[in-house]
DNA sequence: AAACACCCTATGATCGATCATTGGGTGAAT
DNA sequence: ATTCACCCAATGATCGATCATAGGGTGTTT
């Protein structure tokens, strides 16, 4: 298990962060969460430092952390760069087709029930699939660090962002992967970058 | 500027990494280093935090830091991931092609001079171009991230492995862009898994 | 009033000390 | 000899305190 003082931290601000009760600009004083959570500076400090490396605050030597002013420009990077990714790996390895199709039924399933958290977990971890199985244990960790799935919250929070996410969307892409469509990398690459809209 | 003291510790480390002064396995211990170094252990910590985001060192809770074991199957994930990323950096943008003439020659000359570090700067540098020229700061951090430089250096020496980075292998890709060949994307990509041979 | 130097507070950066865990060593029980 | 419980040293994790810097406020000079 990894350190539990440091992980709890960060989980909490995150959820600051999703939750909407840090918002961008906001400062990210040390001592102040630390006192709240009744810890010392270090592990808060090391929590922060972790998150910056999410890019979801942003900090300066002597100047504290405050929580990224996020952009629709930051979002586009993020697609960009996903997209990329995920086609790299829907060229390295073909993911196994019923995990991608029990994904599709629970987006599916959240869709219906008009559950907004169940829909943004299963569509990321429908394309969280794809990457795991192209064995590039690297791939995977560099798609993790991208943080896809706070991503989203924010951008709903802030952007009102549309949920692209749609289960319909995803059944070429299992399709594609069951004919072994050399094509399916563009054809995710392309998904992907229809959400940037 | 960044917090100096951590970035100093860290560049100490990396320098002692690709120098050879540790070895695959060996313990990187907190305090031994903030000793020799005359410094706490906290930035020490820092640092080494900094450089398992890198991959260099891996660590687990209560029981430190050590250098990663690198494998041969490790450096071909890295050129994966890069060959991607870069991908989808030549397509996003036209880098300035003076700039990558330079890094050309200068690379022509490191050879000529038989200087194994400039080769391997100046093959960076080339590729680096490539990927800021893509406009997308997020796609430059996660290929920053990668850690190209320390990785050939590190795979050099553990492995013997050869220079691949040779000036003439990367004219046909100057060419490329010149043309504003849309398929520039899959011959950078193309170039790159050359190398992980 | 504007410009400037100074001081003061908040806070990040660093330190030295302590707490807590891990892994190895030791010796008794079998 | 093997196994196992216990102890101890090394060291990571955390703490509380101190050092150093940035920014704002204040008073003085012009």
């Amino acid at each position: 298990m990894r350190s539990p003082l440091r992980d709890q931290i960060r989980q909490l601000v995150l959820e600051g962060l999703v939750s909407g009760r840090w918002a961008p600009g906001d400062r990210l004083v040390e001592r102040r969460i630390a006192a709240e959570l009744e810890v010392s500076q270090a592990p808060v400090r090391e929590a922060l430092r972790e998150l910056e490396a999410l890019r979801l605050v942003e900090s300066s030597p002597n100047r504290g952390a405050r929580v990224r002013a996020f952009t629709r420009a930051d979002l586009s990077e993020v697609y960009q760069v996903r997209a990329g990714l995920e086609e790299t790996a829907a060229r390295l390895g073909a993911p196994d087709l019923e995990a991608l199709e029990r994904h599709t039924a629970l987006l599916h399933e959240a869709a219906a029930a008009g559950s907004l958290d169940d829909q943004v977990r299963h569509g990321v971890a429908f394309h969280r699939e794809i990457v795991a199985a192209s064995g590039n244990g690297l791939l995977l960790s560099v798609w993790e660090s991208l943080g896809i799935e706070v991503w989203t919250h924010v951008s709903i929070r802030l952007f009102r962002a549309e949920l692209h996410e749609n289960a319909a969307d995803h059944e070429p892409i299992v399709e594609a992967f069951r004919r072994r469509d050399p094509d399916v990398g563009r054809l995710v690459r392309e998904h992907i970058l229809g959400y940037a809209d």
